[in-house]
DNA sequence: CGGATTTGACCAGCGC
DNA sequence: GCGCTGGTCAAATCCG
């Protein structure tokens, strides 16, 4: 399975190229992927409970020039693309139009034409699914970030039990499914690798953690962590790693699922990396607090200068 | 010995 | 209805 299949099954990536955008040297690889935009407006953002800064992040993480025609104006075909008929083809939900106006500061045409191709790939199946597991499964929102990592697993505060394995049609590398360990808490990952370029991870998380990182709470490394001022978050961005987020729609989930996506969540974050000096970086857009990304510098530590849009 | 991992089986959803 | 696939379960196994 390629990163399109692979995100696929959660964004229902299309036939574009989201890999393009990774393997043609996007100087992050990375890209926050509001597909869904079932949400307010700072989209995945809000979603992993970051509320503080703004749009900065997200005109922060657009893609390079090249392929970011403008990278301060808006782009309305996101809107465009949240509120097709595809995706509103499910039992409208009051929300649905207000929040997936939400992530279009965050996205270029480009990531706007993979989430099209996606959803237009995936709205069948989703739609569908999602009727008849209206009833039963309920599906917590989604999002997966796409890392360049030599580990499959990547380390991400929480720690995770592996409940299975399968094989990924189409693709040599097996899909794992993690569990958080946390009692109560019932936050999924699955974990697989592109086959295109089996040095990127897609680790897609479903649900929210409703507990503290069990790592941040260690002393010694909270000694470690840079967790202070402004930095706090719960969020870590891969560092090396193509990020792309999909926080899917599930419709069947109706308001109570809306709801929660407007709270503030302690969600996962996740590591692109493998050594200590980035999961420094990342350890600490992973602690809880107030504001994140308030100054460049910060921004910088992970972001290209060159990516960062003048606010 | 307890927790984590592995792995085959099972189930549900979906397309044909 | 059948087969394929994704997702989960749970017994067996591994490991510290």
């Amino acid at each position: 399975m390629d990163i399109q299949e692979a995100v696929e099954m959660d964004g229902g990536m299309g036939s574009s190229s989201f890999l393009d955008h990774v393997s043609a040297g996007f100087p992050l690889q990375g890209i926050f992927d509001f597909a869904e935009g079932e949400k307010s407006s700072l989209g995945f953002m809000e979603l992993l409970g970051v509320q503080d800064f703004g749009s900065s992040l997200l005109d922060m993480v657009q893609p390079p020039p090249s392929t970011a025609p403008s990278s301060s104006s808006p782009n309305p075909t996101v809107v465009t693309k949240i509120e097709s008929p595809e995706l509103l083809n499910q039992p409208a939900t009051p929300n649905s139009s207000s929040i997936s106006s939400a992530s279009s500061e965050a996205v270029n045409d480009e990531q706007v034409k993979v989430e099209e191709q996606e959803e237009d790939q995936q709205k069948t199946k989703k739609q569908l699914k999602a009727k008849k597991t209206n009833q039963k499964r309920q599906r917590e929102p989604r999002f997966a970030f796409m890392t360049k990592s030599e580990v499959d697993h990547l380390e991400d505060g929480y720690r995770w039990r592996k409940y299975g394995q399968k094989a990924v049609k189409d693709s040599p590398f097996p899909r794992s499914y993690y569990r958080c360990t946390t009692v109560s808490c019932n936050v999924k990952k699955r974990v697989e690798r592109s086959y295109n370029d089996p040095s990127i991870v897609v680790t897609t998380y479903e649900g929210q953690h409703n507990h503290p990182s069990p790592i941040i709470q260690r002393p010694s490394l909270a000694g470690v962590l840079p967790m202070n001022n402004s930095v706090g978050s719960n969020f870590a961005m891969p560092i090396q790693g193509t990020i792309s987020h999909y926080n899917h729609h599930h419709h069947q989930q109706q308001q109570p699922f809306v709801n929660s996506l407007l709270q503030p969540m302690n969600l996962p974050c996740n590591y692109g990396s493998t050594n200590a000096a980035a999961f420094l970086h990342e350890r600490r857009f992973c602690n809880p607090g107030p504001a994140l990304f308030k100054d460049h510098g910060l921004l910088q530590d992970i972001i290209p200068s060159h990516m960062l849009k003048e606010e």
